[in-house]
DNA sequence: CAAAACAAATAAACCGATTTACCGTCTTTG
DNA sequence: CAAAGACGGTAAATCGGTTTATTTGTTTTG
């Protein structure tokens, strides 16, 4: 079954009655090379069903046609469309991908990335467990990898980076919101380990602030993992009375979305005349779900592509240019669970005198 | 920045006092070796930061520690969550995994399986966009690359297969719906392409004529891909008097449930009181949504592990045993989609005497 | 004590490509 | 016509490891 006897370039070479030198040249696309050997040449390659070794080139020419790809995990569909992304630019390049989950675990990051410098990989796309300040930033930074930083990073003076724009997406949800009339607000989000959930918040926050309109806002941003999330949130509400419950939720993560609206079921407190929610992160099921959750949709292929394109410029250029952010627009999706109601339709009708 | 120049198995040996022949014993183990070289070698290693090049390495040794993946997407959280698996199982045994998207294209499926060739990776582990008598299958065995098939295939005297209990599991769904007393069933699929829905549709037709229950069983396959989807599903339920509506529907697709939730929630059925409702394959959203979704639970993890542990043992027997099926059981997750209404209740009761 | 067996280490070949340095041959030029 | 240049091609070195064949020194055996 297995034809394990694959013909080298020296098996071409004597087929075709020349050396490997040659053979070689005729694959790079040398052009100073007799027609009558090409044509001998390819002619070999058919009938031998040669097919160069890129490993034996690559170690060969000193460089490493391999990307590195480190996400936190990919049961998430954004981590999977985001390497989905990496591999079709990579490809399109030229380069191969190899990847590794970090498990949202730094001391694994680091491990990971040692690994990938064994490798020689010619450069990184990092989502970071934590931060372009984190373990594994370190790391990569010791060890002279090129790396692009995406997702979890803010403004870095050390690496490219490419991030949805947390910061903005998350400020246009606070206007949409408070242009609803909406006053009493909860921001949460279950696990807030992570740069972009903190932009998220802190976007959200200050254009409250700007706005300056009287609106009052607490937020659940929970560092632990998950199981007593869903608790936390049922506490908190407990403790509030009917009268400063919130009239909106803006969740900061797709699963943070998902522990919201269990809760909210729980309660049967309707969305959303109730109480509207807006998620960060889309995905395929709140568009179906009933009512459909209004979303920010972040713009996963975009990113992949831009965060590929970057680490190729960085690595085709010798001089150390600065760090370059790249800021990817969000979509703000709206859908059912943020219709206005009859009776906030009077509440906005009268602030807009 | 970068520390380009890193340090070879010459530098050792030099720094040690000893050739590279030595430090290479050292690395792999032999133990002839004298204690004193031994500890000079290690101390070598540590100052310089000596890590060997796998590349180099794996040339010599005509033999290479990749494991190729190839997937038809990684926007569905199953195959991510496979892929995930793969790599955490691969990285035990020593391999690397490079991983490559389909793109539920044949013809793509068979470049992807010939780069992987190129690169002489020890073996595959595919999701076939078709089965495993896909064009893909058949470049695989032409090459001589000793794969495991996983998910989209059945029984298969060519390749060591790890598949979900389709057949099974949605047999257990079938006397799971007729247990309830449903008469009027559906079974719907988006995208029929691949093995596993088939085998998932028949297992459930079958153990309906088993049961010799007087059911009637729709069946609505559509071989294309998306758009057209939902409308199809209209026509049918458009064209149906309200008799003949189904009680039951079981979708055989993430996508598929979708679909048929968003079209049920348009014409505004009760779920279940009206129509209950069960999907192959789990999602986190189904436990959440309302009314959350009873579905068959694949597991995934276990697959993976599988997957990886037949590969590894077909490339470490130098004979040819024959291909192996390994068939893993689902759990039917129980929610409200299908719990018993008051009327239903009444059915199944007046159908045990 | 010489021969044989063993232990530890190394020089050199090798994996499969690319690249360098050099070699003929033919053409052009002064 | 000799020197210089262009053209096409090759032998050999190289990448960074592993493996083979051989060497050197030490110990055992007859």
């Amino acid at each position: 079954m297995a034809a394990d006897k694959r013909s080298t370039i020296h098996d071409v070479a004597r087929h075709a009655g020349v050396s490997a030198a040659t053979v070689s040249k005729i694959l790079n696309g040398v052009t100073t090379v007799k027609q009558a050997n090409v044509d001998r040449v390819r002619a070999a390659i058919a009938k031998l069903d040669y097919r160069a070794d890129p490993v034996a080139s690559e170690l060969r020419q000193g460089q490493r046609k391999f990307i590195a790809a480190i996400v936190p995990e990919l049961e998430n569909s954004f981590f999977g469309a985001l390497l989905s992304g990496i591999e079709e630019a990579a490809e399109e390049a030229g380069y191969k991908v190899i990847f590794a989950t970090s498990r949202e675990c730094e001391e694994r990051e680091i491990e990971v990335v040692q690994r990938m410098h064994d490798w020689r990989v010619a450069g990184a796309i990092v989502v970071p467990v934590r931060s372009e300040k984190g373990q594994g930033a370190n790391r990569l930074d010791a060890l002279g990898i090129s790396s692009v930083f995406v997702d979890r990073v803010s403004a870095s003076a050390r690496f490219d980076t490419v991030t949805a724009d947390n910061y903005k997406a998350s400020a246009d949800v606070a206007d949409f919101l408070v242009a609803q009339g909406h006053r009493r607000l909860l921001v949460h989000c279950a696990t807030t380990n992570s740069q972009a959930i903190t932009t998220r918040a802190e976007g959200f926050q200050a254009r409250l602030r700007e706005r300056g309109v009287d609106a009052h806002c607490d937020e659940l941003l929970f560092q632990e993992d998950a199981t007593d999330q869903r608790a936390e949130l049922r506490r908190y509400f407990d403790a509030l009375d009917e009268a400063r419950r919130p009239t909106a939720i803006f969740s900061l993560s797709q699963h943070s979305t998902l522990i919201v609206l269990s809760e909210l079921r729980r309660r049967r407190w309707a969305i959303p005349d109730q109480v509207s929610l807006v998620g960060f992160d889309d995905a395929d099921w709140m568009q179906t779900t009933w009512p459909s959750i209004t979303a920010v949709c972040q713009p996963v292929e975009r990113m992949a592509k831009q965060a590929v394109q970057a680490l190729i410029a960085r690595l085709n250029q010798v001089n150390d240019t600065f760090p370059v952010q790249h800021l990817e627009q969000c979509e703000l999706r709206i859908r059912e669970s943020t219709q206005l109601t009859a009776a906030r339709r009077t509440v906005r009708h009268s602030m807009d005198r």
